[in-house]
DNA sequence: ATGAAAGCGCTAACAA
DNA sequence: TTGTTAGCGCTTTCAT
């Protein structure tokens, strides 16, 4: 428990002298090779379960060359939004025996280094836009096998949506379909390239319509909690615009859970919308107006590049806008 | 100009074959070994710096019989429950120069074999209650070191808080405080061993005082969307008790998002509490009464354990009733 | 101050 | 069918 020392694993000589033959033999009892005759594997086997044997990961990989590790390198590991990405590596990975390692950078102080020691340990390498310097990921690209998820990168190929278009369709229904006019970003736009690329979307939207922010983005997180806050912030200055852009589903729902607590019925006295249309959107009250994203199916494509498939160097994904009641539209799709 | 090995990441040996010395030489120049004379270190510095060589993490493992990583096992990679653990557990690692690897078990059909691979690649192991069957966790325990945090085990020390005892206290608050009589328990008790606690505390309260549930638990997950999921189940079957005890503030949250929505006013309609204080649960509206967690505090104790400090076979970490206004208590504190 | 060489746990030619 | 042996990349005595 406490002090004692575990006692130290056998390792494949272990097991070759206790049954008798070679590590060769035993090597190959471990996978199955067919040359071994019924009755030296079976003495083999018996030591490996007598002794508790398992071949050392580290001692494979060494040999082999390669990990069977995928690496993901994310900012947080926060929400549903990574959950699900990394569902959706985990998909791939398994149907090929690998297992994936994932590290947050924003825990860490150093995480370039934790991220270096992430590389040697893996495969290949899964790194979320706006997590490590650019130069940073040119250098672990040219080493080796890196898919850059949501963000930008010259020497590594990329795997996105379009994020900006999605967003600037997402403004417009706003603007033409509801006739807002005051209407403010949430999110803070240099967080990630994501969220930048949302941000530029609304942007063109506005600029398009000769409209101007409702004030500056809200500068914060994309949790949950930062929606709250930014609930509070906005109703602390009596400051609520026609509507409440929100950089992601979570901010929104961060809302939804703190406004009408405050006295603003949504989307009556504000329409909220969210962006990446997480399971809960559809649940919440109102239900959220947002944008659809394949989060799991990024994930997945990252995964098989990182894992040596061929794949294009710049792939993007469809998005689909979802209209629901948040924006202020009645559950029959039309506008109130 | 040495582009012979191109593809292929310089070794020591490169290192020492371009700078002119053994390889003995080139790990003490990595090591900072003062034994190395000045000039000798340059000459080696500069061939390590001309051909980009970073020593394999592979490779010292191997050789120092040690990995410098710490490993932890989650069921899921979803909330801020687990990111505050992770966030725990990494201000251990960091100041002892261990990275972190995390592996979610939901997400891994083969999870018993994603684990064997993690601890075979870590200096030790964090395990989650409940995401794992005992006997696994038993043998783990056996082969290395293993600290089980928020669960029970007997051959890995334990780190836990004490949410029964919280949950009873905190229930036994909405009886007597409240007078509510109608309480039923949002979660699936049988999830984790840490929900199992706070029901049965629950529970407790109200066989103390001659109380029956309201309800049997509501058997949902323990996010934002299940909550919401909830809320809606109740809204439907209108079958709304007095108060709400949820599993943690996840569940409370998307209650908050939902509820209102549903025409169902907080507190004055139906109480909600949360667990785990979460800084969310302190900003929503209303702000959510609920149990304090040291959350980090479980994950530091845990990594330090699991990285070879004696810590006592079960710690229990101290929990805190807060109350604030979901449960109908006014911001004074006082009940409404 | 530096080098040679023996491991660390495993795999895979190559021999026998 | 099985064994011998040379690596995989690095550290660390022990010599020199």
């Amino acid at each position: 428990m406490a002090s004692d020392s575990p006692a130290t694993r056998p390792t494949i000589r272990d097991i070759a002298r206790e049954a008798g033959v070679s590590v060769a033999t035993v090597s190959r009892v471990t996978h199955d090779d067919p040359r071994v005759v019924a009755d030296t594997k079976r003495r083999v086997q018996d030591a490996i379960d007598r002794l508790g044997y398992r071949p050392s990961a580290l001692g494979r990989a060494l040999s082999y060359q390669r990990t069977n590790t995928l690496g993901i390198v994310l900012p947080g590991l926060g929400g549903p939004y990574f959950a699900q990405l990394i569902e959706g590596a985990e998909s791939v990975a398994v149907e090929r025996g690998v297992v994936i390692n994932v590290v947050g950078t924003h825990l860490r102080p150093d995480a370039v280094g934790a991220v270096r020691q992430l590389a040697e340990r893996t495969d290949g390498l899964i790194i979320a836009g706006g997590t490590l310097p650019s130069d940073e990921v040119a250098a672990l690209a040219r080493s080796g096998r890196v898919i850059v998820v949501a963000g930008e990168a010259d020497e590594a190929a990329t795997v996105v949506t379009d994020g900006r278009a999605a967003a600037a369709e997402l403004t417009g229904h706003l603007a033409d379909v509801h006739g807002y006019r005051r209407m403010r970003f949430v999110g803070e736009p240099s967080g990630s390239p994501d969220t930048a690329w949302r941000y530029q979307g609304f942007r063109d939207a506005l600029d398009q319509r000769g409209l101007a922010e409702a004030g500056e983005p809200v500068r914060l997180g994309l949790d949950v909690r930062s929606g709250a806050v930014a609930a509070r912030m906005l109703h602390d200055a009596a400051d609520l615009p026609d509507a409440l852009v929100c950089a992601n589903d979570e901010l929104a729902i961060g809302m939804l859970a703190t406004l009408p607590g405050l006295g603003h019925r949504i989307p009556a006295d504000v329409a909220v919308t969210g962006f990446d249309d997480q399971a809960l959107a559809g649940i919440a009250s109102p239900r959220l107006t947002t944008v659809h994203q394949p989060i799991a199916e990024l994930g997945a494509r990252a995964a098989a590049g990182a894992l040596g498939d061929d794949i294009r160097s710049h792939t993007v994904l469809e998005t689909r806008l979802v209209i629901r009641e948040s924006c202020g539209c009645s559950p029959e799709g039309t506008p109130d």
